[in-house]
DNA sequence: AGCTCATGTCAACGGCCGTAGACATATCAT
DNA sequence: ATGATATGTCTACGGCCGTTGACATGAGCT
């Protein structure tokens, strides 16, 4: 028989990449649900029918990037730095690569309301907590924050404002100032 | 005379204040012209007659916090990670509380395609450039968006995204945090 | 007082959005 | 082949948006 034409579950994922690509190019309210059909070649009502709302669809994109799971048990505090810095620069990992896109698509939907609770929750849950299970040491839940902080502000910068000065910048040299910043960040609070 | 029921420069001023506060509060998109009208008790229409558009009147509202010059030119560099920390905690002093503001507003519309361009300018105009002239030895440029990215990456988790670790954190925490994280990224890259 | 012009209001336009329900069509089981 | 059902389309609604031009009203001058 040739391909079915007609397939839910198909178009469903296509939908869900479509719209993964889209809400990582632009915000929550700046990604219409007619650009993501149009994408896949459909209609808009579709989403009503397969997500029921955009919000429920927002949700499972950010989903998608935590089946691969934060960071592999193995890791350990003292690769932990290196692992966050090689978020920004490494391109051909699987894995980085789709932490470091869900990433980005909550960043870039910070600050829409709607978009704002689903995305704090999915940051607790699928990249602070993991990250401060692996911290020893004080406050754990600070320093994860912190090191997420690193990330967030240089992406800003580099991928969103696209201010010269950290997109135009040398891979090796900015992974040796993430290193040092993410360094920084999980070092332990003295008090001094 | 009673004070002018009807009086230009003053309504105008008002709408600016009202504008700049909205924005401190949501993003490009999400602020409506009409809540700001209605914030003075006065007409949308005014918006335009007074301001011309919408995107006018956001790069109004940047001009804004560019009265207070970045930075006294006697401030070294030494004292500079000093200052950029307590952009975030210090709320007393006007002009850092403006500075702080205005870098809010950028951060809050940084992913709105209509503020997009004039965010990237006024950063650079009034922010990157001021901190890099002041900035010894090598990659000022770097490294003065290296700083700058530290001040977003923290804002973004402490204010926008009010996630809990940083929210809550205690305030002398908080500034040795970022004074670290600032001397990181205001540190020369040795190339090793 | 009356005229004039700056100042502010009103109504409406066109456009885009998310959502919903009625409708069409392809696929599969019988 | 025929009916049943999953799949996808079409139309349209109500709502908010920024912007515009015609209109009202106040203030200040003579």
């Amino acid at each position: 028989m040739p391909p079915r034409v007609k397939n839910a579950a198909a178009t469903r994922e296509a939908m869900l990449a479509a719209a993964r690509q889209r809400f990582l190019q632009e915000s929550y309210e700046n990604v219409g649900l007619r650009d993501i059909a149009r994408d896949v070649g459909v209609d808009v009502a579709l989403v009503g029918r397969y997500f029921g709302s955009k919000e429920e669809l927002f949700k499972e994109v950010l989903r998608v990037g935590k089946k691969a799971d934060w960071l592999d048990p193995t890791v350990t505090s003292v690769e932990l730095p290196a692992y966050l810095a090689s978020l920004s620069t490494e391109e051909d990992d699987a894995d980085r690569r789709q932490h470091a896109e869900g990433l980005l698509i909550m960043l870039r939907s910070a600050s829409s309301p709607k978009a704002a609770e689903i995305i704090r929750e999915a940051l607790r849950e699928s990249v602070l907590e993991p990250i401060a299970r692996l911290l020893p040491g004080k406050d754990p839940e600070i320093r994860s924050s912190l090191a997420l902080s690193v990330f967030f502000g240089t992406t800003v910068l580099r991928t969103i404002m696209a201010v010269g000065p950290l997109s135009g910048c040398d891979t090796n040299a900015m992974r040796r100032s993430m290193q040092r910043l993410l360094d920084a960040a999980l070092t332990e609070d003295t008090g001094a």
